[in-house]
DNA sequence: ACCGGCGTTCCGGCCGACGGAAGTGCCCTG
DNA sequence: CAGGGCACTTCCGTCGGCCGGAACGCCGGT
């Protein structure tokens, strides 16, 4: 059983040696069709809404004939509409399919009354997040109208290392993956970010230890944030509930309790053993 | 300019069952790879969630291993996600480009604070929905805990003839696609649903001259509806929003002072020149 | 142990994707 | 008004990689 690795990992050359004299290293950049689509369509993000033809051909680095060919059959597919005379955006359709992900539209669905629940309990912005690769991408976000906008625009990512959010996912990663966020650069947003592998090591065991992680100052010089682990079907950790403030509104880990209760809520409405039944010890009813 | 039907139009190959074994192309069906990756993940919707390989092939019409080669590089480019051993969902990374739909996930976050403005007054399912071709997309939906739970799930695909909202997308769509309609089969809920595509027309009418669609008993008995448009950048309507709740709750036009504030406001912040000044036939400039 | 279903791998043929080049319409400019 | 630049669209010959039938592990059930 040969797993692929998820991430195409920018650009493997050295899958294809075929050193022949004439080859030219430049445009040899052949990738499966299928790829070719996937790129395009990557092409959109929550901050590149609308792009133009020529604008999908330079970010993907296909020719214009073929990237005109491309888009022209995602927009009979109906991944991809015409807005205006040039340009396009991201249809409907695609939308539909990914309200399917259990991961994405589908657990905001089912999350929001949790997310309710705790807002209305503290009256600041409460994300739910999940763990792609070694990123972190947010799903669900309800923030008030007079809550602080500390952070803006679901499906933005963000690291794994610098948030409370990200923290719980990270620590209840794959060791692989945690290995990878380890070794790789630990980038430093303000000076009480943790940088250091070993420290962050500490603070991941503590984080299993303990069912939570609170952060002050580690993204932003006056944020801080706070989230729990919410359990899947096999009670694996699939998501994490959180409170993100500025400092000063609340001591960090006395917003575990309120969350607590949701995040266990919405574990067990995502088939969480462990979330079934009341335990009497609730805090540590699963282990690590 | 050659416009393709946005629908593939499902399976043509059952037109073959005597493969004669000469040089029939059978196999000339051959659609483009970009084509066939789009039904692949046209597969999944809110109702079927999670896959698997077979039934991906059985799905599509692909041969097994076309399916998995396809299924393949869609995990590589992060579409899709393996659950478990057999099995594959919709990823986050096809999420985080949904998100980027002004259509869609875009809109939705756009329109929540408007949704809860109207929840606030009315207290019942509020619903925001836009139209892709001749049927019609519920994007965001706000329903209270013990609101009844008239309509499920977002993404949802239903009839632009039989609610509130959908009337009020179809009266303002362009004239092709109403005439698509008036011409298609008109499909009877209940007794109150309107299928005479002469009457139909002069309901259509009614909502553009008014301002918005009111419908009571034409989906399920004892169901009641009311949609007012919401105008993007160009002044065109690119939503609808409104409430359902069960007959007898409210008079249908009484909700629609409710939710014209909210739907101005929304069309203000989509830059629709119409909402950009408080006119003075407006009753709330502001959402309530 | 047998078996049936499911997923995976392999390989040769063939056909449709590929992209350079030419064509079209539009807008801005001199 | 002619000219030129830009963005998009269409065309067509070539050939490389997609295609899918067939064969092969891997389980789980009986």
């Amino acid at each position: 059983m040969v797993h692929v690795s998820h991430r195409p990992a920018g650009r493997p050359d050295a899958t294809s040696p075929a050193p022949r004299s004439d080859v030219v290293p430049l445009a040899s950049r052949r990738d499966s069709p299928t790829q070719r689509a996937l790129r395009v369509l990557a092409c959109f993000s929550p901050t590149r809404r609308e792009l133009s033809l020529t604008q999908i051909a330079v970010a993907t680095g296909l020719p214009m004939s073929t990237a005109h060919r491309i888009v022209g059959e995602l927009v009979g597919g109906g991944a991809l509409v015409r807005s205006g005379k040039s340009g396009y955006h991201v249809g409907i359709r695609l939308c539909e399919i990914a309200a399917s992900s259990p991961h994405g539209t589908g657990l905001r669905e089912i999350s929001w009354p949790y997310l309710e629940d705790v807002y209305e309990a503290t009256r600041e912005n409460v994300l739910l997040a999940v763990r792609d690769g070694v990123d972190m991408v947010y799903v669900a976000r309800l923030s008030g109208r007079d809550s602080v906008p500390v952070l803006r625009d679901v499906g933005r990512r963000r690291s794994l290392t610098t948030t409370g959010t990200g923290l719980v996912l990270l620590a209840h990663a794959p060791t692989e993956v945690q290995e990878q966020v380890l070794h790789g650069p630990l980038r430093r947003y303000t000076s009480k970010t943790v940088t250091d592998p070993d420290e962050l090591r500490v603070v991941l065991a503590e984080v299993r230890r303990t069912g939570y992680a609170a952060t002050e100052g580690t993204l932003a010089p006056r944020a801080m944030g706070c989230g729990v682990p919410v359990r899947g079907a096999n009670d694996e950790v699939v998501a994490s509930l959180g409170v993100v403030a500025h400092s000063g509104a609340a001591q960090p880990r006395m917003l575990v309790p309120v969350l607590m209760g949701p995040a266990r809520g919405l574990s067990r409405e995502l088939g969480a053993p462990s979330a079934r039944r009341s335990l009497p010890g609730t805090r540590r009813s699963c282990p690590v």
